[in-house]
DNA sequence: AAGTGGTCTAGACCACTTC
DNA sequence: AAGTGGTCTAGACCACTTT
């Protein structure tokens, strides 16, 4: 916790400063040459420190001008999806390969007669059933199929070795939903309930679809947890 | 999109590397002194690409030992929230100071018969009812209130100059919930109605809470998105 | 002992902004 | 012209890890 080298002592001086509103938004701090002769360090252990902050979205340098104090950005936040979380069991309903029809066609942008390896799970809290779980992809021929997909049934990590791993990420989409009755009965709720609804694509190269899942929450276990963080606005 | 500089080279050459999985998870890139030489330059340079992979949350450096690559995280969405939408309309139903009250007390930690500033609104999309929000937080005494509250009645801007800004955060709960009737009859849909429903409290200093918003999205309209980011993980 | 990353120096030159 | 940030050098010494 301690500042022992010169770098940190400089970086939590002037974030404390930022901190407490002494440097305000749109405000220019001391520049480098001055931080340098008051800290008696070189520019480029000044630099070092000015970096974090920039990093931490606290300041922002401007070429010929100065380091200029930003806003703090409220309206970005952090949510934690675990596919399978901690604390959670799971009960395979169903793994199957199927046409894919209508509506997931449109989702994976695949023709509608394209087979997909369905996988539906129950997701348990305590015993009780929390979630009913839905995953599509298309089903690439000649792989073992019901053994791999059993063995982590988790998005994203099942393209990692059909995919290249850095360049697959997950489209969400958080709604209202009126399930279907298998998932009403699944999750002993009345048919027709209104449940909370968790859409994810995943995409993978160009955008292309290559996977996609839903989720519907029990009426008691369906919240989601974010929390605000402040990063750079450039 | 040109590398002009040598640290940018030297950093994209290695992206590159790793995003193609030359370098996998938890294997050694080369040494920044190997990587100096390659690159015919100084180690400092090398040091301020390393820097820059290292907070994309491609490597992390261990001491003696090497810099490590590390596996993509999927499970942290950024996911932005908009206190009033672009394109959307608002109209304000109530603005007032009423006693907390039994629930309202629990989430902002304060005595039941706190008064506390109510600010309800309608979001309008198209001209047609999307959302109904609430925001409540404790009354302080002799402030002009109305004026400054209907200027902005945005969280967290109306606490900014209460609280120092970069103290002030918010937390977020995202659920289903039944909408009261007064919701429903703004929002034009069934009594009773199961909806989409966003809490934010929001936090200062020590964890206090000093606000809180409650919104009820219509059935049609109420739909978050997030998108997954890979950050390092310590 | 040799290799690794971590901190730091005292310069240099360039590009941009302001006066 | 003077001040600002942006890039880069060629060293130094320290701390940690492996052989």
């Amino acid at each position: 916790m301690e500042s022992n080298y010169v770098y940190q002592t400089i970086a939590n001086d002037l974030r404390s400063a930022i901190t407490i509103g002494k440097y305000g938004p749109d405000e220019i701090i001391p520049s480098e040459n001055t931080l340098a002769s008051r800290y008696h360090t070189s520019r480029v252990t000044v630099r070092k420190a000015l970096l974090i902050l920039e990093n931490e979205g606290l300041i922002r340098p401007q070429h010929g001008k100065g380091y200029f104090v930003l806003s703090p950005e409220y309206r970005s936040f952090q949510l934690d999806f675990y596919d399978k979380p901690a604390g959670t069991g799971t009960r395979y309903l169903e793994i199957n390969v199927l046409p894919a029809g209508p509506d997931l066609s449109g989702y994976l942008e695949v023709a509608e007669d394209t087979m997909l390896v369905v996988i539906r799970r129950l997701l348990f809290e305590r015993d009780i059933p929390s979630a009913y779980d839905e995953k599509f992809f298309p089903y690439v021929k000649g792989e073992p199929l019901i053994e791999r997909e059993l063995h982590y049934a988790e998005f994203p990590d099942v393209f990692t070795d059909q995919y290249v791993p850095r360049k697959i990420w997950t489209n969400m989409e958080i709604r209202t939903g009126e399930a279907p009755d298998a998932v009403c009965t699944a999750l002993g709720c009345p048919q027709g309930e209104t449940l909370l609804l968790v859409r994810r694509t995943v995409l993978a190269d160009e955008n292309t679809p290559i996977g996609f899942g839903r989720r519907w929450y029990a009426p008691d276990f369906g919240v989601l947890t974010a929390v605000s963080n402040f990063r750079s606005h450039y």
